[in-house]
DNA sequence: CCTTGACCTTCCTATCATGGGAAGGTTTAT
DNA sequence: ATAAACCTTCCCATGATAGGAAGGTCAAGG
């Protein structure tokens, strides 16, 4: 298979597969004589295994080792958990930082007259006064 | 002031103060004979106005609204309004999805055994197993 | 057989908001 | 006078892409 036909069977765009062999993700494809790129089975299945684990936010370093254990008859499944554990981790602690911003902002929009006049909680607040 | 005092005071580091001005965020500063940026209270508030901005997680281009709103004796509040109501929006989709991400996840790893087996629904999720 | 269009290739650039560091000039303090 | 602590600009790096230019290749139709 082609590049472009990979691309649809696996809804990841030719420019991201090439990334991902260009940071070795992926093992470098074969190739024709013209140096078209040329996938197999194997590579589709690599690459929707990528697609899913983007999907759950994973970084490309943490893909890269779900990858090498994925491929690991020897793994041990505490493995596969201390990786999704840590980004778990990561994942709520955003949430948190985010939440917040939330919370602060969605307070002091309630204050917000939006009205025609310049008088605003939210500028006040940026702006550093102790109201 | 040098940028360094001013680095300082708003816990802005120069470097970032540097490339604020480079983005048109601050207007170019004052300087020495010798090239020295030199600053003002003005420019302090700007900055603190900025960190405070950033904290709330509000992109470059949102603040250099806010920035325009702040210095817009005209403005009227509903502007400042939208600019924060459209901020949360993204936000709270950002939440959205990561929060998914981490239901996902959690909900995995509890089925995951963390043991020395290779057996992990983890891994047969990425790998796409209809289990 | 030749052209056209749809592919493919590499390479360069941009994003966003920074951080790091080199090379070189200035100021301050001892 | 010299050393330390500043400052300047410039270039490169991050992460995970997207966009596009320049040029080679392949398949189909006239």
């Amino acid at each position: 298979m082609n590049i472009g036909q990979v691309a649809k069977v696996t809804s990841v765009p030719a420019k991201r597969i090439r990334y991902y062999e260009q940071i070795g993700l992926l093992k470098p494809a074969q190739r024709t004589d013209a140096g078209y790129r040329v996938y197999g089975d194997g590579d589709i299945h690599s690459l929707r295994f990528i697609r899913r684990a983007r999907g759950l936010g994973f970084s490309m370093a943490q893909i890269s080792k779900l990858l090498a254990l994925w491929q690991d008859q020897c793994r041990s499944s505490a493995e596969v958990k201390a990786v999704a554990a840590s980004h778990i981790k990561e994942l709520k602690i955003k949430i948190g930082e985010l939440q917040s911003m939330v919370d602060t902002l969605a307070n002091l929009a309630d204050q917000c007259d939006g009205d025609d006049r310049p008088d605003c909680p939210i500028i006040a607040e940026l702006q550093g006064d102790k109201s």
